[in-house]
DNA sequence: TATGAATGAGCGTTCATTCAT
DNA sequence: TATGAATGAACGCTCATTCAT
């Protein structure tokens, strides 16, 4: 349940104000204590998601929680290690798909799309998570930010090795470089997530997806025309 | 007492662009023993007292509290804030006060004498808030000198309604305009804290007061000497 | 290229701006180059006048006279030695003027409004300067503080003197303290400077004197009622 | 004699209250040799490339040019301004390129891969502008956001407008959306600028442009391949 | 006579973090 | 599990002042 709360000019009350407005919604859970943890890195995903991570601080956090600056430190240990926690969430998941795909009986440009679509997938179950693993995992430690790295490659990898799979099979042109091919599909379908709203409803799930498959048969050879050199 | 300040209204995340933080007033009560937070905010008026909102720096506020000046603004959101805290604290009551003496029974002229009075008791209890009141009001933020300033104004509403009053039942001359012979002892009260301490003790309480009435007489009807020209 | 900025986005360009707004207006010479230095301090009044000594910059001083702030430091050696500039000239004259008074024929209450004609006669046409000498003098360094406080000195002492004549010939009440009379009737001449514009255009001239002219009433003996003791 | 002349918004001295600075944008041609200041702000987009803006400090921007960080203020208003003033740069001359190439004769498919080259040429001469542009530009404040996102759009414009070309000549496939298919192109185009520089060197000029023309044909109705579902 | 460029000092403020409770 | 209180560090910015020109 929600609570408002009157209470003082203090700094440390910003989270339970006498507000003359319609009041904004806040995260609070009465319910199932132990979901806490869940809330909060939440809440922070949120947050670095809408304002960047040097743009957030750890206030915005609290306030969306509606607890203390200081409690959340009860949680995680640093504001970084918040990130690092965000970021993996965002990635979670992603490589081991892949992995499967790639790994199943599908011809090269089918495991292309099939890669693209789960690649897409979570952008529509934890928005903010892929957004600032996609847009703020530059700001990691350099400890955390090669941890994090490593799951990155893994994912690409996935792609590069379709993508070869598919030029040593004849079913993609082979004028193209697997590696920028790769870094071109992926670039394509990490700047969905930042999308306006509306354009996104509209990509993920299915859309975008589609679109991402026209690229695939941009490198597919049975494509008659032929791109123009040195453009 | 009441306070008002800025604070944080979180807006829910949105995707890009990045939304500010735009405080807005709070209406916050703080009538619990926030006996710290008293310190400070009498420090504050100290210090502004002494050299002026522009001529003190946060960190003689914080000097005299023996703290850090960042610790500063765990109390109060904003120098401003402050100073407006202080203003407000440095005219709390003196309209009630002075509504009361001119719900009473007495004469105008002995309702004047009694709200010159009432108005002047604070310079001995609460010193440098009035002076800060009286110096450093101009320096407030628009809204806040609004606030402060509707104060002000019922306070000479008063005066100028006894002068008129007694203009109206012949114990005071009829040719003064009220406006400015509020004006006029109101000037005379507020330069009385800015005097040298020495004399302003003899002034506070009872002397001043007497010079005050002085003026009252002044204004009265039974002065048989007539001022020179055309008045 | 043309670039949008806040203000200005280089700092030496403000004076030049292309405004879209009516403009407002600026304090420059065409002639008489010898009047410069004038203008310079007269400007330093005019923006010490409306913003208090601390609360202006040498920039504001700048940006009225429509020169960069460190052409400023040709006409004055720092802010300090402006202040004191504009302080002197606010009270220069008052003391002579004060003087000449008081050597007159004129009884003890004659005597005293016309120190109160001649302490407001400068109101009208020197405002700025009077109001810097009034709210602002006491930012002075020490040295020059003390140099001022020199003619302040000269100025009470003219009142009170007076007051003494008053009381010692009988033409003013004896149960007065002349030191504190000369407070009160100076600290109203002093705060009618702090007027809003239009009462002040009432009271410059002549009807403020006139109030005073009460006081000095309020003061004398011919006055049948007689103050509330210990009010 | 003395000229109102316009410029600088210095309000007429008006007696109490004070009245605040409330700069407003100007409109200011820098057209001469500003030396200094493109170096400034070349620094000042490096620095926010390289760390973003929020995780760059205008200490840091100081630290690269050798000066002390006030000095930075002599050029620019605000870390904001600064920030507008290399976004706006990393626009620059792209919607003209744009304008020019969609009022050319090609056909369709050719202005679309002429409009890609011309968005990445930049890539190459003006590196950080564009990464800040692309990145940083969400943090704008609200005011210069806008300005620069109707350059945005523009480009976007000439996108979208030349795909419905093409849609409606029948050499690009009428199943797309226009919208997304403009997305998805730019989304790609600016996903170059944060790759590894490595991988950069190949694609800005001719390998991406390339890659991108892929893309193009992807869109081309002469593709036999049709993608999966319903599109 | 005035300016462009720069600076050192300091200011108000924010922020991540700590710690006793 | 969370908070009130506080802090050190740094940040963006302003300001009076200097100086070669």
């Amino acid at each position: 349940m929600i609570v408002w709360s009157k209470s003082a000019s203090f700094r440390h009350c910003r989270a339970s104000p006498v507000t003359k407005h319609t009041p904004r919604a806040r995260l609070v859970s009465n319910s199932r204590p132990f979901r806490r943890a869940e809330e909060i890195i939440d809440a922070a995903a949120r947050v670095f998601a809408e304002r960047g991570y040097h743009g957030a601080s750890t206030q915005d956090i609290a306030d969306v929680l509606g607890m203390r600056q200081a409690s959340l430190y009860y949680y995680f240990a640093s504001k970084e290690a918040a990130l690092e926690l965000v970021c993996a969430r965002g990635v979670e998941g992603h490589a081991e798909a892949a992995e499967a795909i790639v790994a199943g009986l599908d011809p090269p440009l089918g495991k292309l799309a099939k890669l693209i679509a789960a690649h897409l997938a979570p952008n529509a179950t934890k928005r903010d998570y892929v957004k600032v693993f996609i847009n703020e995992r530059r700001y990691l430690p350099t400890a955390s930010r090669r941890r994090i790295g490593r799951v990155s490659r893994r994912i690409e990898g996935n792609f590069e090795r379709v993508i070869q799979a598919g030029i040593a099979d004849g079913s993609m042109r082979r004028d193209i470089d697997p590696h920028l091919a790769m870094l071109s599909v992926l670039g394509l379908c990490n700047a969905v997530i930042n999308w306006r709203r509306a354009d996104q409803a509209m990509a993920v799930d299915s859309i975008a997806a589609q679109f991402a498959t026209l690229l695939a048969d941009g490198l597919a050879t049975n494509c008659k025309r032929r791109p123009r050199k040195g453009l």
